[in-house]
DNA sequence: TTCCGACAGTGGGGTCGCAAT
DNA sequence: ATTGCGACCCCACTATCGGAA
């Protein structure tokens, strides 16, 4: 079951918010009854992913309440970094291992916890069918005491979407209570809200579609700083074929023989690029603050009204 | 007939493993 | 030893097409 992106923070008593976790959808399911918590675990796409959260698969092992009992449950595995923060780079250093050799040594370096937000089945029963609520108290229930992590759930929506500002989070999922589970659905039950940050970048050259060369298809930004501009990476989502023919026509004229960057820009960064004088600056909106580059940039327009000197 | 939602395709940032160089 | 590529993971957005309203 996925979110839906939504507008606006739903303020009815019928929704229930929590944290967007940033990290990797794991479903955790333990085949049945007997099988002394060994888990298997499947992505997103429905790959078996068992091998790289050999901690997760067994986090239940140990405990002793929970030894013989059947479940599945849905949840997101995050990797938190110095700060407390989830950290998606690290979980990334362990999301391909397919060695039980290598991850042994992982599993320490980097160590991982498993946010469990549904159940969808129980003691061979399944739960799918009852409401969230319903679902919610009785997972709470379950993994008491255990290794795996129940999120708080939070009534009020706004608060919740301001904190995690504050806090650097990811974002927000809004929940219907009474909303049954759809499994590979995208549902408008729930709603996601990730914090998103609209900032002006300099253009200091673009790229062309993939197998042309000439159809402007991506945009190479940087931000000013007291050293000059710095590369922070390329937009091409958000440009269409409309943007696409307003840039062209922005970038007439412009063109030079080498990057207008004080650093260097990486090879595959370079390929195809045609680099320009850095006069235009333009509205991308990404996620998270403080990356070295530009995380699941868009596109949002040109600001003739902006010289790089303003920013 | 019109509108909407699902899907495919294009764009982005990353990691790792492995084969070719 | 280095490089290139594909397989995965996280995604945003646009265009299209078929079915619901």
């Amino acid at each position: 079951m996925l979110a839906t992106t939504g507008d606006h923070v739903p303020t009815s008593e019928e929704w229930a918010h929590e944290v967007k976790w940033d990290g990797m959808r794991i479903l955790a399911d333990s085949g049945g009854y007997g099988e002394r918590g060994r888990y298997r675990l499947t992505s997103r796409n429905d790959n078996d992913v068992t091998a790289a959260w050999p901690d997760v698969a067994t986090g239940l092992r140990e405990h002793r309440g929970l030894r013989r009992r059947d479940l599945l449950v849905d949840g997101e595995v995050i990797a938190l970094n110095e700060h407390g923060v989830p950290d998606f780079r690290t979980l990334q250093e362990r999301m391909h291992v397919r060695q039980a050799t290598s991850v042994q040594r992982l599993v320490e370096t980097v160590p991982v916890t498993f946010m469990v937000f549904d159940l969808l089945r129980y003691q061979g029963r399944d739960l799918t069918h009852e409401p969230l609520v319903d679902r919610r108290a009785r997972l709470a229930e379950v993994l008491d005491g255990t290794p795996w992590q129940v999120p708080a759930s939070y009534d009020d929506g706004a608060m919740l979407h301001e904190a995690t500002m504050q806090q650097g989070l990811e974002g927000i999922v809004s929940k219907r209570l009474g909303s049954t589970y759809r499994p590979g659905e995208r549902s408008p039950h729930w709603l996601k809200f990730p914090h998103r940050f609209r900032v002006s970048y300099v253009v200091g050259g673009w790229r062309p579609q993939e197998g042309t060369s000439d159809r402007l298809a991506s945009l190479l930004v940087g931000s000013i700083t007291p050293e000059g501009l710095v590369f922070r990476g390329r937009v091409g989502s958000g440009i269409g074929p409309k943007q696409s023919r307003l840039l062209t026509e922005a970038v007439a004229g412009l063109a030079r023989g080498t990057h207008p960057f004080v650093d260097d820009v990486p090879r595959e960064d370079r390929i195809g690029a045609t680099w320009l004088e850095p006069v235009l600056v333009v509205d991308v909106e990404s996620h998270g603050r403080g990356y070295q580059r530009l995380r699941q940039p868009s596109y949002r327009g040109l600001r003739t009204d902006l010289a790089p000197e303003d920013l």
